[in-house]
RNA sequence: GCGCCUGUAGCUCAACUGGACAGAGCAACGGACUUCUAAUCCGUAGGUUUGGUGUUCGAGUCACCACAGGCGCGCCA
């Protein structure tokens, strides 16, 4: 519906231009239509002149001239103009702005949601750190990007997996065990030596003397009490860590632990698959993986020489695995750290057979937190890491989340701790969670009159002619593009900008309009065009895991 | 040394995959509360998009070269 009109209105124009032979048949018309940045443009523009000017052998004005006057017979066209060096800029007739908000208002919010995804299955793999310590604020970063493009991706057409990714197999959570018999040792008076190598956090002392306090019984042998403490405390902080992304609202269909590639046979069937391929080659008495042959990268250790995988072969098995379990097109959200791990990656699914577009990735940059004007050092070793929980304890989850995405995820995000604290206009997430109360406040006041609040729907929308009451829904159909634009390019912070841009036309349009008045049927026609708003708002608000206040 | 990311107003960032005069917010300055919530609005000022070369009707966007910052380059995990 929504860009079925402005796309129709051109295809008659060229159908026109073609039957009084204008155009050869032949050219190709790969032309766009935008809605223009500058408002004073029209609702629509395009670049079809550009596009046909080499072809003619014309320059793109006049052609432009040509082809308006016969838009300008068009029954949906309010005004036609050619600007510039030869766009047409265009607009629709009011009556058709009305009627897609009529249209919006009975089918609902969903009918704006844009299909991209055509069912595909995507898996979307994210968080996966590693439970060795509590989560910290890079991590809630990746988590909120993660969700939100999950929640992005189920609007728009996609089957969705969330999925989080453990390392158990490995010697990370043993070195957590270590750390917690050596710790364990200190609290009951033998006074080790700590190395440097050990995780250094203070969680690990608590979860010692949980063991002390608990009473719970360790094995005897040092062998075997680092092996029960490596489960042990990571089971804890994996509690912890589920705890933490609960209360940010974000959850998981799967946690998907390493060892189960090995007990499910998928390890052995990788190696299989790339040894038959030849991809797979021995050398210093090691198996080694193609990558060469593929990506601009360095081959690299499947198999090492004293027998063991690496967790390259863990990561090309759980790839296997994933599109085994019927996913079309995996995204894999790592922190930036990490980039130079892509090659190798996506060489491994070519190699199973898949293309490179079957496997997207989102790197993560960096949080650096703001305190005082200063930033806050931050460092893993040293154990002196802000952790996610402080922050959302501190800010509160709704501004945790909206400042994570209010940059693309690939760009260094400083994260102003005195700023998403401040309940004033500096701080944009209460920008838009101020614009739902406040319609919501409206709706109150409505019901104290004698306006039937649940007949809006056969309110005149005819009647909304105030140019910012027009512009208001042209921003509400344009969730549509936006929902399509971000969902494309894996990018939902655009949602989060989009929700800026709509909640300020509203605030605007909200101190010059006074909304309740003697006209009902005005009223009426402008409670619907708010409680469309109002549904649009909350979507958006929901999408990004914000919440929407009806009281501020 | 090689590779990836970033460089846009004083600050923090956008710019719909190449479109029109590069836009917001904050900070600065000046205005609006007997009116549905002033956590709001209206206005003013602020720029050689780090620098250069090229590609074309047209470049913040693409290519190449500098410069600056971040990150990564193991038979580590």
């Amino acid at each position: 519906m929504l860009r079925s009109i402005p796309a129709k209105i051109i295809n008659e124009c060229i159908q026109n231009a073609r039957s009084e032979g204008l155009i050869p048949a032949d050219v190709n018309l790969n032309f766009i239509i935008e809605t223009p940045r500058e408002e004073g443009f029209g609702d629509y523009s395009t670049n079809i002149s550009f596009i046909l000017a080499p072809h003619l052998k014309k320059k793109p004005v006049d052609i432009a001239r040509q082809l308006v006057e016969s838009m300008k017979g068009n029954p949906s066209c309010k005004s036609v103009s050619v600007a510039g060096p030869g766009f047409i800029n265009f607009s629709l007739k009011d009556s058709l702005w009305q009627g897609m908000l009529h249209t919006i208002a009975s089918e609902g919010v969903q009918s704006l949601y844009p299909d991209v995804g055509s069912s595909r299955n995507v898996l979307i793999e994210f968080v996966s750190a590693n439970p060795t310590g509590p989560l910290h604020i890079g991590h809630g970063r990746g988590a909120a990007v993660g969700d939100v493009l999950a929640n992005l991706l189920a609007r728009t057409g996609h089957n969705v997996g969330r999925e989080y990714y453990i390392n158990d197999a490995g010697r990370q959570i043993r070195t957590l065990g270590r750390s917690t018999y050596l710790r364990l040792k200190e609290l009951a008076g033998e006074m080790a030596d700590y190395p440097q190598d050990l995780y250094q956090g203070d969680y690990v002392r608590e979860i010692a003397r949980k063991v002390i306090d608990g009473n719970i019984p360790v094995p005897a042998g040092e062998e075997e009490a680092v092996d029960f403490l490596a489960d042990y405390a990571s089971s804890i902080i994996m509690d912890g860590i589920k705890k933490d992304l609960g209360d940010f609202g974000v959850t998981f269909d799967r946690y998907f632990l390493e060892s189960t590639l090995y007990e499910s046979g998928v390890i052995d069937e990788t190696l299989e698959i790339l040894k038959e391929r030849g991809i797979a080659y021995e050398r210093d008495g090691a198996l080694w993986f193609k990558t060469s042959l593929y990506e601009k990268d360095e081959d690299r250790v499947l198999i090492k020489s004293d027998g063991q995988k690496t967790y390259f072969t863990s990561d090309i098995a759980y790839h296997l695995d994933k599109y085994k379990r019927s996913f079309d097109v995996l995204v894999d959200i790592w922190g930036s750290d990490h980039h130079g791990y892509i090659p190798r990656l996506r060489a491994s699914v070519q190699a199973l057979g898949r293309n490179k577009e079957d496997l997207k990735f989102l790197l993560i940059q960096f949080v650096t937190l703001i305190k005082d004007g200063k930033p806050v050092g931050m460092s893993t070793r040293a154990g002196e890491f802000t952790t996610l929980r402080e922050v959302m304890d501190e800010v509160g989850r709704d501004a945790c989340r909206f400042f994570f995405l209010m940059r693309k995820s690939d760009a260094h995000l400083e994260f102003d701790l005195d700023l998403a604290k401040r309940t004033t206009n500096e701080n944009p997430v209460y920008y838009v969670q101020y614009a739902h109360a406040r319609i919501e406040s409206i709706f109150r006041n409505a019901r104290e009159t004698r306006i039937d609040m649940e007949k809006l729907k056969d309110a005149d929308c005819a009647l909304l002619t105030v140019k910012e009451e027009l512009d208001l829904i042209k921003w509400i159909t344009r969730y549509n593009n936006v929902l399509e634009g971000s969902a494309r390019n894996l990018e939902p912070h655009r949602v989060t900008f989009y929700l800026i841009e709509l909640v300020g036309r509203f605030h605007s349009y909200y101190n010059k309009t006074r909304v309740l008045g003697n006209d009902v049927e005005l009223v009426r026609a402008r409670l619907l065009l708010l409680a469309v708003l109002r549904d649009v708002i909350k979507d958006a608000l929901g999408l990004i895991g914000v919440s929407a206040p009806v009281k501020m």
